[in-house]
DNA sequence: TGCAAGTTGTAGAT
DNA sequence: ATCTACAACTTGCA
């Protein structure tokens, strides 16, 4: 009867049924995959399939409550933009190769649209899912809406290997033109049957639904998710334009905790809850208006064209996400005894007692963001600076508590900042008391982060173990007692590991020779 | 083959 | 604030 039935629709209707699944890209505006359903599709059914794990890429790690509260808000968002357009958002549970074929068959389904992704995981889960859908005689469509371009577009400009450097990328994107203009939200989409709302729709979990408990205040990250929230922060961010024409990277401040001193659309970016091709139009249309504008790599575009850059890194060489079998990737003997792990412990759990380092890893578990430059200071201390624990590890640390964790610039990023790939002067190391101060004289930061040594003076605050007692003891504090000694002589520890890298180094020029 | 440049170092001198 | 030494990497281009 049900299959007479579906005969009958099919002979009435020439329009889809059409299933547009979600991963990134949780918006409605500049949604190529779902703009399309809505204008061919009789019917639409929006999903998203929340995986137990949150995001099981490669290394397994449960993400942190912060990064699962970012999604989630972002799902909820995402729900009610698409019930002000008649529909519905239907938020499934399981993995989407186990979850998605038997709900296409449930809806007969005639096509499948989903965003592209470029990381590993998520494509080769794209293919499967895409794959059972062919298999049921359903068409897909899966277009690039998370990066300006589509990689295969850029690979194709190359004309031999994928950029390995920064000017090099900027030349190859010199090449291509202006990204697609960004679509509209569609104008409406077709309801979500009853007897499919009443039999699929669940509200998104929450928190503790997934297992989590909802973190304390001071736990909480100040960044809610979602597209709304994304849209009102990127026009809030762009009501200063001479700001944003003139904005310089290095020239923004790792220590500014009231208000960053950069745009903080990082999370919004990752999870697609603002297109980047909208924040491109709109920084061209800045610099248009302001006249002057900064140029890449230090300049707001630059910063787009960092991320562009490294997600085709991560799209073009293999194993980008690990040391071993990654053809840009320096073979580096780090340190992976049960020492080296317990240094790694301490680092995570802002236990090194280098104040600056302690901080910014107190931060980034608390707000899930951290300052870029926060980044380098404490990945430079746990791999060539200081501890030489690889950057797998503070990768999977990051990872776990980033709200923009983002694979392909998190992986990037620690090559970089290891020495291991894209920048090789390992003779410049962050200093863990310097660079801190140089920004901070005061220790403001370090006083919101880590209360247990507001009451140092200035003079000390960056170096709690070379206080007199006398002044420990004022400031209620003992180094030692109640915040940790130093974890190694940072003078000590870079001279050995300069030499260290040095040696690993020796390798390659040899190889070469 | 040689030289300049590389998103964002530090410490110390001027 | 701007300079230089530090000890010296790789990539890209002429």
């Amino acid at each position: 009867m049900v299959t007479i039935k579906k005969e009958e629709e099919k002979g009435s209707h020439a329009s889809e049924r059409c299933l547009v699944w979600f991963r990134k890209g949780l918006r409605v505006h500049d949604n190529p995959a779902l703009l399309e359903a809505s204008k061919s599709a009789e019917a639409v059914y929006p999903v998203f399939v929340l995986d137990p794990s949150i995001d099981p890429t490669e290394n397994g790690v449960r993400v942190g409550a912060n990064r699962a509260q970012f999604l989630l808000e972002s799902l909820e968002d995402l729900d009610q933009s698409l019930q002000g357009l008649g529909s519905h958002l239907l938020c499934l549970q399981g993995r989407p190769e186990d979850v998605l074929p038997p709900l296409m068959k449930e809806l007969d389904i005639t096509r499948l649209s989903f965003e592209f992704d470029t990381e590993p995981y998520w494509k080769d889960q794209g293919e499967k899912v895409a794959a059972s859908a062919k298999q049921m005689g359903a068409s897909v469509h899966c277009p690039t809406s998370h990066t300006l371009f589509d990689p295969e577009h850029l690979m194709a400009k190359c004309m031999m290997d994928a950029p390995k450097s920064y000017g090099q990328f900027l030349k190859l994107v010199a090449k291509c033109g202006k990204p697609p203009a960004p679509l509209d939200a569609p104008s409406s989409l077709p309801a979500v049957p009853e007897d499919v709302l009443s039999r699929r729709y669940r509200s998104v979990p929450t928190l503790e639904d997934l297992g989590y408990e909802r973190p304390e205040e001071i736990d909480r990250t100040p960044f809610p998710g979602g597209e709304s929230e994304g849209l009102r922060r990127l026009e809030d961010q762009f009501q200063d334009i001479r700001r944003i024409a003139m904005f310089e990277k290095p020239k923004t401040s790792p220590t500014d905790f009231v208000v960053p001193s950069t745009t903080v659309l990082s999370p919004y970016l990752k999870h697609g809850c603002v297109s980047s091709r909208v924040f491109y139009y709109k920084l061209k249309d800045a610099y248009k208006r302001n006249g002057r504008h900064a140029d890449p790599p230090v300049s707001l575009l630059g910063q787009l064209y960092w991320r562009e850059f490294f997600y085709l890194c991560g799209y073009a060489f293999p194993n980008f996400g690990r040391m071993e079998g990654n053809p840009i990737c320096r073979q580096i003997p780090w340190d992976r005894s049960e020492e080296g792990k317990e240094r790694l412990r301490k680092w995570a759990n802002a236990q090194t007692g280098y104040p600056w380092i302690d901080a910014a890893m107190t931060q980034l578990r608390q707000q899930g963001w951290l300052h870029h430059l926060a980044r380098h200071a404490v990945a430079c201390f746990l791999t060539r600076g200081d501890l030489w624990v690889s950057w797998e590890e503070g990768r999977k640390v990051f990872d776990e508590l980033l709200i923009d964790a983002d694979w392909s610039l998190n992986n990037a990023n620690w090559m970089w900042l290891s020495c291991s790939s894209f920048f090789y002067q390992y003779f410049r190391c962050y200093s863990p008391v310097a660079f801190g101060r140089k920004y901070d004289p005061q220790g403001k930061y370090i006083r919101k982060f880590l209360p247990v040594l507001k009451h140092f003076p200035k003079e000390f605050i960056y170096e709690p173990w070379k206080a007199p007692i006398a002044v420990q003891k004022k400031a209620g504090c003992i180094v030692g007692v109640d915040y940790p000694k130093p974890i190694v002589d940072h003078a000590e520890a870079v001279k050995a590991n300069k030499s260290k890298m040095a040696a690993a180094y020796a390798k390659y020029k040899k190889a070469k020779a």
